[in-house]
DNA sequence: ATTGACTACTGATACGTATCAATAGATTGT
DNA sequence: ACAATCTATTGATACGTATCAGTAGTCAAT
């Protein structure tokens, strides 16, 4: 395995092989069998002899397809994300692909740019999550021919497009988890919201269970997907002398900055106010204490939006887009108690849907 | 701004600029020094109008230039590398620069078949942490004008190959941690390393501490650097009933397995036993008690980080590689407290490095 | 009026690959 | 023995770009 001082291509393999650059080439693609068993051989020792290594530039001109897949998350700092590309990256490596991935930081601008890079050839597919463009913006994909999985909160009605959807019923989860805590006997039930993403769709599930309750909703917006913004909107809310029994966030991490701000003024989880979030991180497992929340398996989610696109990328399919669900899983930990002084009978524990 | 149904090309807008290709290349490279400010304007009219993206892998065949750097580190899904990523790209993204993130797992393959590609010249340039790999493997890319940023754990000698170091004294580190501890009046101090990466390093100046002040060291070995590897090999200490009065993990996930496998058994933190990491990962500071740690400021690191690769690529200078140093910190927070019975007077508190 | 230098541009080429059309040679059928 | 078919291989070409060597045309200097 001698060192490459410069790169070997398949002229010189092919000259210390005795044949044409044409023969490397048939034989690294079209296999074998369309060439004599001791010529292949020969060819075979010179690559291994020279350690020739395509390049994937002159490929990629060539053929049209980079073997470069963009996976697009929002936020790389939370924790939710990295093991969704983790996982992406495990099955595409396994099938050739090499992952970029980008980091949108929510915004749309970036989100456009990959779309941007697509068109121009950089990526064969795209898996992820897009807060703010939808699918009006990433037809010119499909009709350039670059698949797109996304990741979505809610089924989507897709259309012709190729694009496939990988969901998982956030309002459903919403209900689910808001529902849980009516059932212990909170009635007065303050939803964080931020702008962009999955909010609006948890949102529609907490008010639609609360008003199946007839209980009176209470929107908290705050202004990123953060901890800092959590802890924020909720010192405001302590200090504004808004009494609710218990506070779900949009996400983990901010429910996290809830938590936060309620021990600092004081206020004990979940005798006091009851906490829940969503995405179930690490840390939602480690805070004392532990967070309810709602568990969406990153692994399983990535895994299977990167086989999706593969799958795509195999059969050159441009049939319309499919939808499938995902499952959440409603994950009860010492965050969320019954409110104070309001006994109740009914009680939930850990339970999948479908 | 027309939606590109088959890719533009060079010669189209050189057609319908009424000049020839070269030209268009010429301006676009050049600059408009070179061309007559009229033709120049045409060309820019023609650009805009057809939409033209120049394609990144004709320009990578001819230029041998992919304008992609390689980010490698062991684990995404450690807390620690993420906002390291996020910092790298930053940096590099603002200079035109796609960054690759590769998670090697910890695996000596995975760290060398970055090496491959780069050499097959899919990478400028690579800015990473390699736990297996050392200069010997990285020379190659020395001799082929690929630049690298290595993120260590302590000075190394360098040689004379084109490999910048950036490095945190953790031996240093080690040493006034334990120190602290030391100082707290704790003697029965344990360590829990774990194969590869910066456990020698650390574990160093752990012995060089406790040795220090006569104390015996126990060090106990983890099988990987994950939070379930920091609880089994506690509960073993535990269970085979070692008496210790702290105990320091070679990072952050370790050492929250260590508090989660004391609580498990009854164990107080810090009254019966301190417990103290490396890191200081968001989680450290959630948990309860916050954990004392180490801070290495990932955002620095990763943005000096790929700085220095970035001015390497600038100005493609072979020069010996320089090893810079970075700060770190020690992080008190709750999870230390003096050992049992044992009145102390001195203590620590926040202090800075340099 | 000739040379020389400069300006503004262009034609041709190479980067390394995949692929198509073509070719020489071997084999078969009649 | 000749055409027809098949086998194994090859020469030529194109992908889209950057760049080099050149070429008209203009202008200044002698």
């Amino acid at each position: 395995m001698p060192v490459a001082r410069r790169r070997i291509t398949q002229k010189e393999v092919a000259e210390k092989a005795g044949v044409a650059q044409a023969t490397v080439s048939l034989i690294l693609n079209g296999g074998r069998e369309k060439v004599a068993p001791e010529t292949a051989d020969r060819v075979e020792a010179a690559i291994k002899e020279l350690g020739y290594q395509p390049n994937r530039f002159a490929q990629a001109l060539r053929t049209q397809r980079s073997y470069v897949i963009a996976c697009v998350v929002p936020d790389l700092t939370n924790p939710f994300y990295p093991s969704l590309v983790v996982h992406v990256q495990k099955v595409a490596r396994a099938a050739g692909y090499e992952v970029m991935t980008i980091d949108t930081e929510g915004k749309a601008e970036a989100e456009r740019h990959v779309v941007d890079s697509a068109l121009r050839g950089r990526f064969d597919g795209i898996v992820g999550i897009f807060f703010n463009i939808g699918a009006r913006e990433l037809s010119p994909l499909g009709k350039a021919g670059v698949p797109v999985v996304r990741i979505e909160v809610s089924r989507k009605v897709g259309g012709a497009l190729p694009i496939d959807d990988l969901f998982i019923d956030n309002e459903a989860a919403a209900r689910k988890l808001t529902q849980h805590l009516l059932d212990l006997g909170h009635r007065r039930i303050a939803m964080i919201a931020a702008p962009g993403g999955p909010q609006r769709v948890r949102l529609r599930g907490y008010l639609a269970a609360m008003e199946a309750t007839g209980a009176d909703p209470v929107v908290l917006e705050a202004s990123q997907f953060t901890l800092e913004a959590g802890r924020d909107v909720t010192d405001r809310l302590i200090e504004g002398g808004n009494p609710v029994t218990a506070i779900m966030a949009a996400n983990d991490l901010m429910a996290i900055g809830v938590m936060q701000s309620l021990s600092s003024h004081g206020l004990s989880i979940p005798d006091d106010i009851s906490v829940a979030g969503f995405d179930d991180i690490m840390a939602s497992a480690l805070v004392t204490p532990a967070l309810t929340t709602v568990a969406q398996f990153q692994d399983r989610l990535g895994a299977r939006a990167a086989e999706l696109l593969l799958a795509r990328l195999a059969n050159g399919g441009s049939d319309p887009g499919q939808a499938e669900e995902m499952t959440f899983e409603l994950v009860v930990r010492a965050s969320v108690g019954r409110p104070k002084a309001m006994p109740v009978t009914k009680s939930s524990s850990r339970e999948e849907t479908q």
